[in-house]
DNA sequence: CCTTGACCTAGAGTTAGCTCTAGGTTGTAT
DNA sequence: ATACAACCTAGAGCTAACTCTAGGTCAAGG
């Protein structure tokens, strides 16, 4: 099965000139065309998803642009692909780490002042819920 | 005790440049100046952390903006700010249970790939450990 | 045959969030 | 008094990551 670059987009969330941007920096490059069309693959659908997955981690572009360079180059550049998703692992463990700090000190003020509200302004407070 | 902007900058870790930024934008205005030369507090020291853990957690400028018109109408806007980091919270944890699920598939990811790996190319895994 | 809709390319435009430059003023140490 | 660092403003410039426009091709339906 293979989809049209209007197929693809709906089925995955991301728009067609997204697509052909990335196709431009080498992210995402069909395989196939058809009358110059492009034509999306399966393979393609998992591999856009993990695109997504470290767009979603805060992975810059320029590093995904290296990754999708090594995994063009074959299984051999597999080890350092690994490295770099080894290392990216952490940079998100820590990432999330400082996330939850800071969700920790975000409840405490909003604890903090919701006192305080109870005390000064109940009503004004409690119309706002 | 004030600080200049230099001496802020240095102490908070935000460059001059963006200093004078957030204040264009009416995000941290510092009350007295001297000859003209801005004059920070320890009131600003704190406000400017605070906006520091908004937009660590992800909270854009223009929010951030809100907040701070809201700060600078008095305590009678506290049920609003309240209103406003509740929301964020809830985003936040949104936030990171997403890359806690993230963190998951790639955990999984690299263990599959390293089983592979030490299958067909222990040696080029070894030399870059 | 002709229109319509999905596709194509190259390149311009947009938004967020800074970052820097130019040209000028002020405070401090010799 | 004079150098020199730190400050000032207005506005231009930059980077990332899209998003859109203009002008064109091509296949299918009426």
């Amino acid at each position: 099965m293979n989809y049209s670059i209007g197929k693809f987009s709906q089925m995955m969330g991301v728009s067609i000139y997204t697509l052909r941007y990335y196709e431009k920096l080498g992210l995402i490059v069909p395989v196939r065309r058809d009358n110059g069309q492009r034509r999306y693959s399966e393979n393609d659908v998992t591999w856009l998803q993990f695109i997504k997955r470290l767009k979603a981690t805060g992975m810059p572009i320029k590093e995904i642009q290296t990754y999708a360079e090594l995994r063009s180059n074959g299984d051999s550049t597999m080890p350092q692909r690994m490295e770099m998703l080894v290392i990216h692992r952490t940079a998100l463990k820590e990432e999330i780490a400082k996330l939850q700090e800071h969700l920790e000190n975000l409840d405490n003020k909003i604890d903090y002042y919701q006192c305080c509200l109870k005390g000064f302004s109940t009503v004004e407070f409690v119309e706002r819920q």
